[in-house]
DNA sequence: CATAGCGCTTGGATCGATTCAAATTTTGCT
DNA sequence: AGCAAAATTTGAATCGATCCAAGCGCTATG
C-alpha cells in the first residue's frame, strides 16, 4: 500500500500554497476558477481523496456524531425491542440535524473504557441497563455533554430522562386489582449483577438498578392498599429475556396456588409469559391476565395483544439528542408520563378463583 | 466555557516534557512511579480528561470504527427487520474485534455527500436498498474498504456481499407451483426511485434495482416453465412498508380472480398480507397462500408462521466486518446459498379453484 | 501618476496528541 | 570512586487539515 496523498501533495502539484488548496475544497468559491480548476486537476491526477476527515477534525473540534454506550453488546440495540424503539427516537433527531450516530459497548470491562475513552463524538447517551455506575463514571470522565436514560440514582451532577416507574407500576398493579385479581405474581428485571431465580421483596426492594427498585414499590405500595397480603407474592427475577422468563414462569405455575395475574416489568417478559401459556393452553385473559410496561411497537401485534404501561419510549430518544445538541451547562433531570394502554390481556380472574 | 485542559498543560503543571506525560497515559509502565504519581496529581489538579481521541487519532491513522451507510434515514437501522438482523451480525463481529459502529445516513442529497465524506471510520459497509450507485460513487471516493450489500450490478471493482436473488425467488415460485396453484400474484419492491402502484412485467425487468430484477427474473422464469401465462400475473410494486403493501393487497383482490398464490419480495411485505388477510377473514393458508423472501427473525412467529426463502442474514453482517477488518485489497464478490424454509402460510390451493 | 480599494493568495500558527533518536540520569559492578 | 549498561526523559518532528493576518496584483478614481 502507498501512502495516501495528502493535501500538500496536491498544491504543490497544482503550484499553490496549502492554504489555496485547502479553500478550493472547503470554500470553492473565494478561489479563482482558473486556479480551482487547476487544482481539481492536481487532485485527480494524484488521487486525491479528498480533504481527510481526521485532519480537519482536529481543527474543527466538533466530531458532528452523538456517542450511545451500554456496557450490553452491541447486538443489544438491534435485537432489545425497548433500545430499538429509542434508538428509533435518536435516528429522528439525528436525521433531523444531520448528525450521525456511534455506537459503543464492550463485551469485557477494560474494552469499555477503552471504547468510551477513545470515542469520536461530541456527546453521550447512556443506557443504563446494566453496570450502569461504571458506565457513568467512565463517560463523566470524558468531561462532554452526557444523558443517561433511566438512571434514577438521585445523582443531580447527571442528567437524566426516564419516567416515573412508581407511578407507571402502580397503574398497572391497580388496573389489576380494581379487576378483581388476588393472586399476584411479578416477573422483575435484574436486581442484581447477574443471574436469575425466585427472589423476596426485600431483596428487590435493594435492587441495584433504580428502575427495578421503583416499579417493585409502585407495585406493592398498591397492592397493599388492596388488601393484597403482598409477602405472600411470588417475585421471579430474570434477566430480561426469553429463556429466564420461561423458567420463572414455569416456577410461578408450578405453585399450587398459581397466580392468575402477572406484573412483568417488560413488555419483552411479558410477550416471552405469553408465548409460555399459550404453548400451555392457558388462556389469556380468560385465565390469566398478564400486563406488561414499556409500550414497544411489539406489544400492540402480539397474540392477545399486551395491556401495559406505555413509556413514551421514541419521545425519550428525541429528548436525548436534544439535550446533549443544545447543551448549555445545566444538569436536567425530565421525567415523563408513562400511560396505561389496555388491550387484550387482562380481564378479570374466573369466576372460580 | 473554559478552554479544555491539554496534556501540554498537564506537563507544565507537572514539571515534565509532554512526551514523558503522553506517556503517562499511552504506556505508563515505561515512566518512573514517582513521575507517574505527579503527572496524575497535575492531571487531577487541573481536572485534565484524559488524552483527547481527536489529537490522538491523527497521529495512529486508524479510527477503529466501521461505518455503515445508507440512503435512508437512519431509523432505517432499527425499524427494518432485515436491516436490524443485518445489524445484529455486524454487531457481533463489531464485539468480538472492539470495533465501533458508526451509522451514516442523510434525509437529502447534500447532507448524504457531507456525511460520507466526513464520517470517521476505516472503511464501509454500504446498504444498497435505494439510490444504490449514487451511495456507492461516494463511498468509492472516500478510497477506504468499502462493502456493498445486495448490489448486484456487476461491476467488479465493488465487493459485494449478497445472495443468489434468481435462485431465491425461483424456489419461491416452485414451491408454490409443485403445490399446484396456478393464479399467482407479485409483491415487488421498488423498481424505480419512489412512488406505488401496479406495474407490468417489462418495468419491473428493468428495475433499477438489481434485486427487484433478480426476483422478477426468478419468479418468472419457474413460473413459465410450469405452463404459467406470465404476462397475465399481476405485479404491484409497493415501497416496503406497510401501507403501499396494502394498498396492494387492495389492489389485487379487486380482481375478478384474486390470486391464490401470493410471491412477496420481502418478509416485511409478506407479514403485512397476512395481517391483511386475517383482517379480511380470507384463511391463511387455506384459501391464499403466502411466501416471503429474506427469512427475518419475525417471520417465525407470524401468525401463521411465514413460508420464506431464508437469507444468512447475519452472516451476511459478519462477513461484511470480516471483509473490511481483513482488507487486502482484493475485490470479492460474495454469494451466499439461501434456503426455503417451509412453515404454515403456504398449502395446496382451494379445490375449487 | 499616485493612491485607495478590492479580491485572491500566501505561509505561519494551530488543533492535541504520539513517536523516536538523542540526551540524561540511574543502577550495577568492580 | 569509576565506568559501562540500563532505564528514563527530553524535545523536535509528525499526523492532515483549517484559519487568518499580511501581502500582492489589479483596477478604478482623482
Amino acid at each position: 500500500m502507498t501512502r495516501p496523498v495528502r493535501l500538500a501533495d496536491v498544491a504543490r502539484e497544482a503550484g499553490v500554497s496549502h492554504g489555496t488548496a485547502s479553500n478550493v475544497f472547503s470554500r470553492p468559491e473565494i478561489v479563482r476558477d482558473e486556479v480551482r480548476e487547476r487544482v481539481f486537476a492536481a487532485a485527480s491526477k494524484l488521487g486525491y481523496a479528498g480533504p481527510d476527515p481526521k485532519g480537519r477534525l482536529l481543527r474543527a473540534g466538533k466530531v458532528n456524531a452523538i456517542g450511545v454506550a451500554t456496557a450490553e453488546p452491541l447486538s443489544y440495540f438491534f435485537d432489545d425491542p425497548f433500545a430499538r424503539t429509542v434508538m428509533s427516537g435518536i435516528s429522528q433527531e439525528c436525521d433531523a440535524t444531520g448528525a450521525g450516530i456511534s455506537l459503543v459497548s464492550a463485551a469485557n470491562k477494560e474494552q469499555l473504557a477503552w471504547n468510551i475513552q477513545s470515542a469520536l463524538v461530541d456527546g453521550f447517551i447512556v443506557f443504563c441497563v446494566e453496570g450502569g455506575s461504571r458506565l457513568v463514571e467512565l463517560t463523566r470522565e470524558r468531561k462532554l455533554p452526557f444523558v443517561t436514560l433511566d438512571f434514577a440514582e438521585h445523582d443531580d451532577t447527571v442528567a437524566t430522562i426516564g419516567v416515573d416507574d412508581v407511578a407507571g407500576a402502580g397503574m398497572a398493579a391497580r388496573h389489576l386489582a380494581e379487576l378483581g385479581h388476588r393472586r399476584f405474581a411479578v416477573l422483575a428485571l435484574p436486581t442484581i449483577e447477574t443471574g436469575y431465580g425466585p427472589t423476596t421483596l426485600e431483596r428487590a426492594q435493594n435492587a441495584i438498578y433504580s428502575g427495578t427498585r421503583d416499579r417493585i414499590r409502585g407495585y406493592f405500595e398498591v397492592l397493599a392498599t388492596h388488601g393484597i397480603d403482598v409477602k405472600a407474592v411470588p417475585i421471579y427475577e430474570t434477566e430480561n429475556d426469553e429463556a429466564s422468563t420461561r423458567a420463572g414462569m414455569e416456577h410461578l405455575f408450578a405453585s399450587p396456588e398459581p397466580p392468575t395475574a402477572i406484573l412483568a416489568m417488560s413488555d419483552r417478559m411479558a410477550m416471552a409469559a405469553l408465548d409460555w401459556l399459550r404453548e400451555r393452553g392457558i388462556e389469556v385473559p380468560g385465565e390469566v391476565s398478564v400486563i406488561g410496561f414499556d409500550g414497544v411497537p411489539e406489544s400492540a401485534v402480539s397474540t392477545p395483544p399486551l395491556t401495559t404501561i406505555a413509556q413514551p419510549i421514541v419521545e425519550i430518544g428525541r429528548r436525548a439528542v436534544q439535550t446533549i445538541l443544545g447543551f448549555d451547562g445545566t444538569i436536567r433531570r425530565e421525567t415523563l408520563d408513562v400511560e396505561l394502554i389496555v388491550r387484550g390481556s387482562t380481564a378479570p380472574p374466573p369466576s372460580g378463583s
